[in-house]
DNA sequence: CCACGGTAGACAT
DNA sequence: TCTACCGTGG
């Protein structure tokens, strides 16, 4: 997921650092979806049988907590829901999980019980009804939570533009795509991680970044392949930046490809610009204005046809609910 | 040099 | 489920 090879090609301005030394007295936002998975890893067999249990629970409050004891203030993001171009993608990881459970009690029938682990494990699935319970258990104890109407990157990505934090902490480089100031990845529960700052791009080195915008990053990060648009065959992230720092824009980019006589599928511009909309436009919620908006404003910027075309990219407008508390 | 397929190991207990 | 690393083949 998010940009595979993004992560080990920043290894030069990426910093390690304390979670508290980073970001003690400030607020920062937390990518839900990892600790609540592996929370779930700790009892997938219980989850999975329906066997009652609270150990997924535990230990992201455990992991809440340690972050308070750092000084560090806290709002959860938790993922709402699923965009368009990505049904195709959760029916099969259904049906994987399907397999892997029956695998799984056919282990456990056997008496086999390390086996059957291994495939409970693959067979857990991270339901709205356990966010909701760790959202409970949270609230519980005065910790903030936010329910992003569809991706939570996006929500995290407008949290951190418009100042609600000063960084995000997560495992999903899409928030680098993002253009996201400050980000912490790998973060252990001891509260060591690494920080990646925005800022810090032009310093990489081996791939230069010197005179990037963050719309050419983008751009960059969308021809490399990413979670909404495949890359054309033989394209990585470093024929991505060769070809950005060249000529600066996905659009002589691609009239170069054809110059050259490379094959492009021809309905791959017009994903390529669906996908970059998805990027830019997501629905996210505004905690200020207390409603839903997009994470740019697409007025002036889009023509009114496009910006009524969105909603076939992202979603439309969810039914409101009470996001600040969570729920689903 | 680079993309990419396969794969081993981590995740938490 | 996902990332990091390695060998291969372009």
């Amino acid at each position: 997921m998010g940009i595979s090879a993004l992560l080990p090609a920043l290894k030069s301005i990426e910093r390690a650092a304390h979670v508290g030394d980073a970001y003690g007295g400030a607020k920062v936002c937390v990518d839900a979806y990892v600790w609540l998975h592996r929370g779930a890893y700790a009892c997938s067999r219980e989850l999975c049988e329906g066997v009652k249990t609270t150990k997924h629970v535990e230990y992201f409050v455990n992991r809440a907590r340690g972050l308070r004891r750092s000084g560090v203030e806290a709002v959860f993001v938790f993922d709402g829901g699923r965009l368009p171009g990505k049904a195709a993608e959760e029916a099969q990881r259904r049906r994987n999980r399907r397999e892997a459970l029956d695998k799984a009690k056919t282990h456990a029938r056997n008496g086999n019980a390390s086996a059957a682990n291994e495939c409970y494990v693959r067979a857990v699935d991270v339901t709205p009804e356990m966010a909701r319970e760790v959202i409970e258990a949270l609230e519980r104890e005065g910790f903030e939570c936010l329910t992003a109407p569809y991706e939570a990157d996006a929500q995290m990505a407008y949290l951190v533009k418009h100042g609600f934090v000063s960084a995000v902490i997560t495992e999903d480089s899409d928030l680098i795509a993002h253009g996201c100031k400050s980000v912490f990845t790998k973060m252990s529960p001891d509260g060591s991680g690494i920080e990646i700052r925005f800022e810090e791009l032009g310093k990489n080195r081996g791939m230069s970044f010197v005179g990037f915008t963050p719309q050419m990053f983008l751009e960059m990060c969308v021809l490399s392949g990413c979670d909404y648009l495949p890359s054309l065959a033989g394209v990585g992230l470093k024929k991505a930046h060769s070809l950005i720092r060249r000529f600066k824009t996905y659009n002589k980019v691609l009239r170069h490809m054809k110059f050259e006589g490379i094959s492009v599928p021809k309905d791959y511009e017009a994903r390529f610009v669906d996908a970059l909309m998805t990027f830019k436009y997501s629905w996210v919620y505004c905690p200020k204005r207390q409603k839903l908006v997009n994470l740019n404003d697409p007025a002036g910027v889009l023509d009114e046809k496009t910006i009524a075309d969105l909603p076939r990219l992202i979603g439309g407008v969810p039914p409101a609910r009470d996001r600040e508390s969570g729920g689903d």
